[in-house]
DNA sequence: ATGCTAGTAAATGTCTGACATTTATACAAG
DNA sequence: CTTGTATAAATGTCAGACATTTACTAGCAT
């Protein structure tokens, strides 16, 4: 893979970044083949060594790729990738050619964690965070309808579940609701859009939301995990 | 908080880095406090600018730091901090005044994840985990008996659960056992090593091993669950 | 032929000094 | 009291030279 495919950048060294990280999570790179040196980088997108270095040292703090003295720069395997790198779920967001693979694994890890966080959300949220959860909600139903509003709702689904991660009160689980935008965002594209589906949907999204409101674990968990099973089976995650 | 207390390093930007932010980690600054100036650092260290710059860089993303232009470098609230970066893990690892909420945010953490990767494992493992599952808690049987294996037998408690990580095959999962290092070696000092102590961890480990060999998740999710209650009980996180 | 040993080229890492940009502050004019 | 401007101080950027690491090549000796 060259360079040449990819477009000239208008900003600095974080947008130089963001070009070429999506770049490797679309697969453009397979794991350890050389990626470009970094005076060619900086001859093709006409930028100083210095935002070319800034921007690998990124991509490099992110995992992606492995840099060395006298070898040069290679792309390291996606298992050690830090996916969990807010960072990179902010390169992810709204990318619609993310590697298939990622996407699966994403949601296979959402399906087995959000019942859980859900059941520490219900016993853990304080009046704040269940305010966050129904304007979150609140909102999903306001767009549920019209098919115009459809990136609205994706907004506010990714609100619903942040809220979520943020109710549990815990240092990392909250860290991890940076995941769910590139998460939520990737299924966007790939689903049918019938108004049945987002009833349906919001049905379930409400059995959290009261759940959690009446401090009852057990049925914010389960609930939790009727919301992600409809996607769940639709990726072969479970049957 | 000023420089003066912290002992001058022997090797580059990595040193400094680990440096600093294990001074951030101990708790030495305030969130909100500012970070000294890159000069001062570079003075003090006795290193160029580029390396005071590099060592910072590696801080901010971290999620540690907050640099702009003009207003200079402030420390960022805890609930920023990237706990999920391997970075992080390999600061923590050895710090023994690691911030108490800290130990405690990460605990609380694995007390309600690791039930769940215990049954993914049980479902996913493959010949090579098992294997190294085995190897483990082989290791920790070795080492239980004597006080003077102490640190050995921590290092064989971070593997087995690692493994346990590693066998849930997910690539997020995977991900959070660089958590456990930092974690388990925090612990380490805090408790008390009677020999029936040492014995009662064992058994449970054995049981987390023998359900994930045999397949059967729900087991090996309750007997994770049993192998960090004792610990969950006395850190307050679960009664 | 094989293996060892310079030697060379090419890549990333580092240092230095100058300059640009952003921000906060002080002070004066309205 | 507010507004505007000048100044200082901090981080950000650039350019060039040099250092260090690594891979490759050629040549020599066994």
């Amino acid at each position: 893979m060259t360079l040449e495919t990819l477009p000239r950048h208008k900003g600095g060294a974080d947008e130089l970044a963001r070009l070429l990280a999506r770049a490797l999570l679309a697969g453009h790179w397979q794991p350890g083949d050389i990626f470009p040196k970094e005076m060619d980088i900086g001859t093709h997108f006409d930028v100083s060594r210095n935002q070319v270095r800034n921007a690998l040292a990124r991509l490099t703090s992110a995992g992606l790729l492995d840099r060395t003295a006298g070898r040069g720069t290679q792309v390291r395997e996606m298992s050690d990738w830090h996916l969990l790198d807010p960072l990179m779920s902010e390169w992810m967001t709204g990318l619609t050619d993310l590697d298939p693979q990622l996407t699966r694994a994403i949601y296979a890890f959402r399906f087995s964690a959000e019942p859980v966080v859900a059941g520490l959300a219900a016993e853990a949220a304080d009046a704040a965070d269940i305010a966050r959860l129904e304007a979150a909600f609140e909102g999903m139903q306001k767009t549920a309808q019209s098919a115009a509003a459809r990136a609205q709702h994706a907004e506010y689904d990714v609100m619903f579940h942040d809220a979520t991660y943020q109710a549990s009160h815990n240092l990392v689980w909250r860290q991890m609701g940076h995941l769910l935008r590139p998460s939520i965002m990737a299924l966007v594209h790939g689903s049918q859009h019938r108004t049945d589906t987002f009833d349906d949907s919001l049905s379930r999204h409400r059995r959290v939301l009261e759940a959690i409101v009446r401090r009852d674990a057990e049925a914010a968990s389960f609930a939790a995990r009727e919301v992600l099973r409809r996607t769940a089976i639709d990726l072969g995650i479970v049957n």
